[in-house]
DNA sequence: TATTTAAAACTACAAATGTCGTTGGTGCTT
DNA sequence: AAGCACCAACGACATTTGTAGTTTTAAATA
């Protein structure tokens, strides 16, 4: 159930089923879209691919259905994170911060946080 | 020409490329990609799609052409990484570190090294 | 209960992607 | 010069993805 792969689309409407703490149906979601320009078919449609993926779950309640989220946001994020540093930085993070750091790609307020985070 | 979209399996071909310090043939290009079970149609596709896009550029030699990669390898890796730290860690590498460190998903080694980076 | 209507289901379709098969041209060998 | 071998060009096709229109069903209401 945690291997489930979705696409950049459909992680927008996880991202909003992620965020909330209770179940939302497709329009509550399609306020949530506010930058989105997408009609309401479409949501519905990555919905369903979402619910055939396994990603999702839902349950009807009245007429419409309410959404609820399976795939663990931190166990997907991870998974992605872990996907590119072995696609492209040879499986090591190392070997990322390093690249954006000499890139100046990384924030004073970032590096004093990780600094932090490895003093433990 | 440095914000090419290239596609995974495209990426596979870039990553011989870069590897490699003069232009290389369709053929040495298979050669080199002794894991993946591809046709050499299959490859000279790929080539011509990455050309089509300017990843790549290629000169006619006998009567083989020979690639060189346009794509800067580490422009576009710091791309990604910043692609995939924006679209699901807030863009904050932090963030991502913080996840990762806490699923312990960081060896020590790593850590070591980015604590010997960061204090420079 | 018949009617209205909101929401889900079904269908569609173009573009991108992965993966080749086939055709055709050009340089190399006799 | 003719034939052969090698390689590039072209075309193809299934699958995935983004995006939505249309039809059907079931809930709400008159």
């Amino acid at each position: 159930m945690s291997k489930v792969n979705i696409t950049e689309a459909e992680l927008e409407i996880m991202k909003i089923l992620w965020k909330s703490d209770t179940p939302l149906s497709s329009y509550d979601i399609c306020d949530r879209l506010e930058d989105k320009t997408w009609k309401y078919t479409t949501v519905s449609t990555l919905l369903s691919r979402l619910a055939e993926k396994g990603a999702i779950t839902y349950e009807k309640r009245g007429k419409s259905y309410f959404y609820t989220p399976l795939l663990d946001e931190n166990a997907y994020k991870i998974r992605q994170a872990k996907k590119l540093i072995g696609k492209i930085y040879d499986g090591s993070l190392k070997n990322m911060v390093v690249a954006l750091y000499e890139n100046k790609e990384i924030s004073e307020q970032d590096i004093q946080e990780i600094k932090k985070l490895f003093k433990l």
